[in-house]
DNA sequence: CACAAAACTAAACGTTCGTTTAGTTTTAAA
DNA sequence: TTTAAAACTAAACGAACGTTTAGTTTTGTG
């Protein structure tokens, strides 16, 4: 449909980007089932109706917000990894920086997507789809560390790259659910031995 | 308080433990938020009144689940690990099964104790106590059957056993999480390389 | 066979859920 | 300055939530 209007309406009061970035927070902190419809109003400062007159419903934000988590995982969590030029190091800096961030309180909940991955996992085809591609960018940011440490002479298994990847995505789901009950001793234990396990 | 009653009502329709095994079903299948009372009626097969004439409320029966879950736990799924004569293929046989159990739809949502870890965490007191009991016993399968490992010379890292226990716990929590987004293939790679890590 | 205790059934409690509706205020072009 | 479109506020919708209440049926014993 055009729009034949000569007359414009008054402007938003709030931007996109700025009010998902809200909601993320309180999913994260939540849950899905555990977010309410009252707490993301409260919390985006945004009227109801202006929710549902620009966010289709409870899942359609969910998934913006997932969407927004991507992003931000890439440019911040995974920063070192993505940065890296091949030092297997890189990788227990990557989980450490993880465990540190639960511990500390700045991100208590752990990892969006690995809680998303089993409040719903499969169930919901939209969320499902975000949790591909989720998890294949943590793949493909493995493998690429990988190839770039097979090239330095660090990691000698060359041809099993794709095998240690997928370890490597398996570690780190590992690492988000007992980061949430177990003491940084046993954390680091795992740590260790993870990246031991890659020479 | 005594009782000094000299008659005697009628006898329950129902056994604890069964009722018990089917409200963990529910609780399995949905999480302890998407679980409502009334899902439970219906599972359980007594009315509303009676559950809570025995079993406290929603969070009484969520506990009293988690307990008898371990108890099942311990019976079946760990068997491979506490049979173990210390042979490092039980692990792999272990983890085989786990993914088994959920891709054949048996286990759809793979570890009632993984997910709590994920949904609720530290969050209620009972659950935490409930999680803590669960990821000593899975510690302490694990260290039992390295040590039986090492006196095979199956395994010589012996004075890293408890290192590897927790490296164990996390890839048994790691599996846990991948067992329901990736495909099998992958999950194998990461059976694998957890295995060969031990050697 | 009357009786008290306990297990049962069914309905209701107030609250909160996700979502919608009705009506008001703001905007910028005509 | 009038006007229509859009963004706003506040209140309400029916349904479902966890829990409780009121009343009936079953039971073993005195």
């Amino acid at each position: 449909m055009f729009s034949f209007a000569n007359n414009m309406p008054r402007k938003k009061k709030y931007i996109r980007t700025e009010v998902i970035e809200k909601a993320m927070k309180v999913f994260w902190d939540n849950g899905y089932k555990g977010t309410s419809m009252r707490m993301l109003e409260k919390e985006m400062g945004i009227n109801l109706y202006s929710i549902y007159a620009d966010f289709e419903s409870k899942e359609g934000i969910f998934i913006e917000t997932l969407d927004r988590y991507r992003k931000l995982n890439k440019e911040v969590i995974l920063k070192p990894l993505i940065n890296s030029i091949g030092d297997l190091e890189d990788i227990r800096v990557f989980f450490k920086g993880f465990v540190y961030s639960v511990k500390s309180g700045n991100t208590p909940n752990g990892c969006l997507f690995a809680n998303t991955a089993m409040e719903i996992g499969q169930t919901d085809p939209r969320v499902a789809e975000q949790l591909d591609i989720f998890f294949r960018i943590l793949k493909d940011t493995y493998i690429t560390l990988l190839e770039k440490a097979a090239a330095n002479n660090q990691f000698t298994q060359i041809d099993k790259i794709d095998q240690y990847a997928n370890f490597l995505v398996g570690a780190t789901e590992g690492i988000a659910v007992i980061a949430k009950v177990l003491d940084q001793n046993k954390l680091d234990d795992f740590i260790e031995t993870t990246i031991s396990a890659l020479q």
